[in-house]
DNA sequence: ACTCATCTGAGGCACGTCAATCAGATGCAT
DNA sequence: ATGCATCTGATTGACGTGCCTCAGATGAGT
């Protein structure tokens, strides 16, 4: 015979279907007694319950909220494509998702959104910002609600989320010096280095891993103090090239933020790719094209599209009090050259 | 009012449920014109099949074999590990996944297994194996008793298999050729390379390779003749020490197959790991220790758990004629450093 | 007699299956 | 040409899949 289900439980239990039910969902109405000999049963018989067909009874829904910031910037473009994508495949198992786009840093705006969830049943958020302390709150405050809620690409440590989607920022900061140190060899030299603001913990990570490796293993290379990008090529531009005029012996560029195309765009224009090591994050159409060419060397990069499905995924086990498979959840630190840039993974081509 | 079901398609086209599942089942015994009334009734109000319901109803259980190589490496224990894993998480899914050994080489063997498989009731199978004519046949035939077939790790692209899971070795050779050039650096060297035999096609892939850009942007690096391990750390271990007795001015080792630990080992009796560099496939106990010991610089990974979910998943697909997430099923040439090194990603750590 | 906690039964979710029915066509005898 | 039995392909209805839900029954306690 097949595997027990719960009319087994039932009968093996002797108490009726709907009693199985209220104790297999942990409701009340069932003595401690019948409780127990429900349970005895269900472990007796090894009884593992269908979510799918309790999924069709109960007409679940499972509906989440991606929150992201509203720079307009690339990588967050792929995220949100990404999204979507991810959406699109698992509307068959019951998962709708809608992404919001935040101005971070307009606290109004932000304790709006949280307060929409709230009101709009939904089950769980995914939510990529800054940590401070109104975002500890907001997700405490959903998390009390009983919305799962998980942090994505930015960790908000010591908050209640459930789970972290995303990298080690200073793992990946390690990961650009190692090579940024190996590409460039023997010689001495000086470092740029970008990033979008030091406000921004991940900026601040992979800065500090960085600077640690090249001040561990590469005592001849010398990173230039930040240049502070903020999410705008052409500020990047100008920047890195008054730091170009300013210092004399830069090897390497390491672009640790959005803007990369701002250094692309000097380093062109000064013939400088031979002679650059240059890193970016972030796989986009500008960096595959980049990588493709010869200008960068190398991009680190975190798959949204793994992002994207691992947040569905954890936020969806999380409603369901399932365990997840945490090494299909550990999004890697991906490098990736010339060599091995996959093709169109940035964007889904058309079938 | 919510999505629409059968009733409505019913309703919609004056017809009985049984008649619609027959036209959305395509089996015969409906009129052309009731066919085509129906149809137009499904895409008029825009129904969409729900698949758990479905499978919930018709009681469906996927059955998939995973046939590997009885070759006793690390990579594919890890691998075995891995699909036992996926297994376990997609049974939710009624995904059954039974994994066999077979002695590759014995055709019998190999065609006693896919025998066993097509008198099995199967309804998928995942083959790591070389590409000969037999395996072509054989995986002609399993398609024709309809069956999904997706090739693992290693392609039979002239065969009839609907997916390849894995890497394109060609790239991965590139890569590790990209990845020796620079780290040695501008001086000059040889440049030592084992593979477990020159008779598999992803050995001569990742090789061909690598000779290209060494030749290609590393004119002072050579490539020595190949060395043959056949799977055997001693064996690779005895002739790599033969080679670097006979060779000065070896600046680097490839290890493009299994036996790693042959050559780690010679390396570090002769104190040789600060003097080259090393690069190896695939991610193991063995391989991250030497990663993290700093005797390995570099390992090119496939991921194993990524296969093997990604091997189910299309098979699923295929069985459902479904489309796949293009980019979710892509395997990524990882490129791993110590400092990107995941944490228990060969294997999962208990919780 | 009347609470109240506990428990049951029947029906529903979206779909599949199969025996049973129906309409139309065919063949045959008149 | 008409009536009638027969056959066949098209269609239906009812029930099953594992689980949930809600109105209502049961029974112990006041």
């Amino acid at each position: 015979m097949g595997k027990p289900t719960v009319h087994d439980i039932a009968r093996e239990a002797g108490v009726s279907l709907a009693t199985v039910d209220r104790v297999l969902n942990a409701r009340a109405g069932v003595r401690e007694v019948t409780v127990r000999r429900v349970q005895e049963a269900i472990s007796r018989i090894g009884y593992v319950r269908d979510l799918s067909a309790a999924n069709l009874a109960r007409q679940r829904r499972y509906r989440f909220a991606f929150l992201l910031p509203d720079t307009p910037s690339q990588f967050l473009k792929g995220l949100h494509e990404a999204i979507d994508e991810a959406a699109a495949g698992l509307s068959a198992d019951r998962l709708e998702i809608e992404v919001r786009h935040i101005a971070m840093g307009d606290h109004l705006a932000l304790q709006q959104a949280f307060r929409r969830i709230e009101s709009q049943r939904f089950d769980g958020v995914a939510v990529m910002a800054n940590e401070t302390p109104m975002m500890r709150d907001m997700i405490a405050r959903v998390k009390a609600r009983g919305l799962a809620v998980v942090a994505m690409i930015t960790d908000q440590p010591h908050s209640e989320r459930d789970h972290f989607v995303g990298i080690d920022n200073l793992a990946a900061g390690r990961t650009a010096g190692v090579l940024m140190g190996r590409f460039v060899g023997p010689r001495a030299g000086k470092i740029v280095v970008a990033v979008n603001s030091m406000q921004a913990r991940d900026m601040v990570d992979r800065r500090m891993g960085f600077d640690e490796v090249l001040a561990e293993r590469f005592p001849g290379l010398v990173a230039l103090p930040t240049i502070e990008g903020r999410d705008n090529h052409e500020v990047v531009a100008r920047v890195t090239a008054q730091c170009l005029d300013n210092h004399d012996g830069v090897v390497g560029i390491y672009c640790a933020g959005a803007g990369l195309r701002g250094i692309t765009e000097v380093v062109r224009a000064r013939g400088l790719e031979e002679k650059l090591v240059i890193i970016g994050h972030d796989l986009t159409p500008h960096s595959r094209e980049m990588l493709t060419s010869g200008v960068v060397d190398v991009i680190i990069n975190q798959n949204a599209g793994h992002i994207a499905r691992s947040a569905a995924r954890v936020l969806k086990a999380q409603c369901d009090g399932v365990e997840v498979i945490a090494s299909q959840e550990r999004i890697r630190i991906e490098i990736v050259l010339k060599e091995n840039l996959p093709e169109g993974d940035y964007r889904e081509e058309k079938t």
